[in-house]
DNA sequence: AGCACAAATGAAAATGATTTTCATTTTCGT
DNA sequence: ACGAAAATGAAAATCATTTTCATTTGTGCT
């Protein structure tokens, strides 16, 4: 655990969810730290081999981080307004691991988010 | 629909499952057609837009493309490799309706996709 | 402290997929 | 056939990410 690793978890850490890696670079210049676009990357990757920061891909190829301990969540999001509400999943939980179970794979995750209009719109 | 288009569709019926831009120009270079790299992915990015293709992101962050059925559906994708699993989603789907109809939300729609590695990898 | 060697750092260059530009070709309606 | 609009693709641009490599920093030993 060197001091760009520390400094990265220490922006997710206050982040508290998903962020590209450029997104966090410029959080920890903003924040006084000195730190190299390129430690970045090379603390994100290392983090993520040791299984400390989930890494996915945006729909535009972009790799975004968090940290794993992030309580994860789903969110029901208005199509018009853009308003979003944390929704419970356990349901949605049991049905992601048993589909992945039931075709043998391992290391399993997955995302979901449900849209429409809200009350308001 | 234009002529890429028609030679990206033809190239992805002979796949039969998830290729890349550049293996799919390729495949279509060595099959006797003449089209640029720049007509396929224009190819691919309308088709994804009319959602006759599935486009998903490998961990690298490439690409990858496939003829989508017209059935609602969802998919089991290999993290390391790329391959996917068509899977049955009534429990999600259940899951779905009744979080939007909990929080009044209309017109609802989801995305939701699960992904681990594959047996083989 | 002084020295040697390994690890860490980051600027700059390289990479590679994807997008944009733009000049040329093809298609289509009149 | 004529002109406008759409399609095409080569080359250049973009942009996240990786690689290189020279420099700095940390660590153990004397
Ligand atoms: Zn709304
Ligand atoms: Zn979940
Ligand atoms: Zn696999
Ligand atoms: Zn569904």
């Amino acid at each position: 655990m060197n001091k760009s690793e520390i400094k990265v978890i220490s922006v997710l850490e206050r982040v508290g969810g998903f962020a590209s890696a450029q997104q966090l670079h410029q959080l920890l210049l903003r924040g006084g730290e000195s730190i190299g676009l390129t430690s970045v990357y090379r603390a994100l990757q290392s983090l993520v081999d040791d299984k400390i920061v989930d890494q996915l891909r945006k729909d535009d190829g972009e790799a975004i981080y968090r940290l794993c301990g992030e309580a994860h969540h789903h969110h029901l999001v208005c199509k018009s307004c853009g308003s979003t509400v944390e929704i419970e999943g356990s349901a949605l939980e049991k049905w992601a691991k048993a589909m992945a179970e039931e075709h043998g794979y391992r290391e399993v995750g997955h995302l979901a988010e449900v849209f429409g209009i809200c009350p308001k719109c």
